[in-house]
DNA sequence: CGGCAGATTATCT
DNA sequence: GATAATCTGCCGC
């Protein structure tokens, strides 16, 4: 029985270990608990709609650390609560795709809020990014990293390891797991396959405020904001910044 | 554990 | 031709 549902595990079948076994066995049991926690029950029609967007980039990107991301695909349900997000706004902001205008790479910037924007970065990765403000205004959030709570198994094939930290603690890697490329730019956010719904309930002290990572342009801003002592957030932080207190 | 090289492509100079 | 909102593996301590 357990021999059978292990061979159904990627990478499980033929002989293995009993600590393989056992730790095959742990995140199975983890799953499981984490489907049945209450705070974390899909609710589609409580999908935040388009005005939650609508608004101050930094703000929306400050909101959505604890929601819970949806996607289904294929007849499975992805989904984790947002930890770390970054603001690129729409003015003033020489680290943000759209500080140029409008071109045919940051089309989907320029959309209203509540649309999807993903980009390929270093032509082997790609980003994904919630639109906000107003339609033309061109700027949106970078969700750098998720807690995995639905279909984790599926996500743990997707990205070949099994650590449920390292699924989705950075961009790139939670484009891999929830698998979304530049085919879903334009796509909304706000539908039955891809949604944001209320999760955790956070107040100002569980959020930290720090400069966003990887870029050299406005590199000093303090836009990206992450939930503390969050074992999900990427690791990388900015030059000189010490872990959160 | 920290640092660094390499992968690989759309976009703009 | 240079650059980029990144990840992984390999190296040395």
């Amino acid at each position: 029985m357990v021999a059978s549902l292990l061979a159904e595990r990627e990478g499980m079948s033929g002989e293995c270990t009993d600590e393989q076994r056992m730790g095959v066995l742990k995140t199975m049991m983890e799953d499981c608990m984490a489907i049945d926690d209450p705070l974390i029950k899909l609710h589609p029609w409580l999908a935040l709609q388009p005005d939650f967007y609508n608004r101050a980039t930094q703000q929306v990107a400050r909101d959505l650390l604890g929601k819970l991301m949806v996607r289904c695909v294929d007849g499975v349900v992805l989904s984790g609560i947002i930890v770390e997000t970054e603001a690129y706004l729409p003015e003033g902001d020489a680290a943000s795709h759209a500080y140029r205008g409008a071109t045919q790479r940051n089309a989907a910037m320029f959309e209203p809020g509540g649309v999807l924007y993903v980009y390929m970065i270093y032509g082997i990765h790609h980003c994904l990014n919630f639109v906000t403000e107003e339609c033309g205004v061109g700027s949106a959030v970078l969700i750098r990293a998720v807690e995995p709570v639905h279909g984790i198994d599926q996500m743990r094939m997707r990205r070949g390891v099994q650590k449920a930290e390292q699924l989705c603690n950075g961009p790139g890697k939670i484009a891999i797991a929830f698998g979304l490329t530049t085919a879903n730019s334009f796509a909304t956010v706000c539908g039955p396959d891809m949604y944001v719904q209320p999760g955790k309930d956070l107040g100002e002290a569980d959020i930290i405020t720090t400069p966003r990572i990887g870029i050299t342009k406005a590199a000093n801003l303090p836009l990206r904001f992450y939930i503390k002592n969050s074992p999900f957030v990427s690791k990388a932080k900015p030059a000189g910044e010490k872990p959160e207190q």
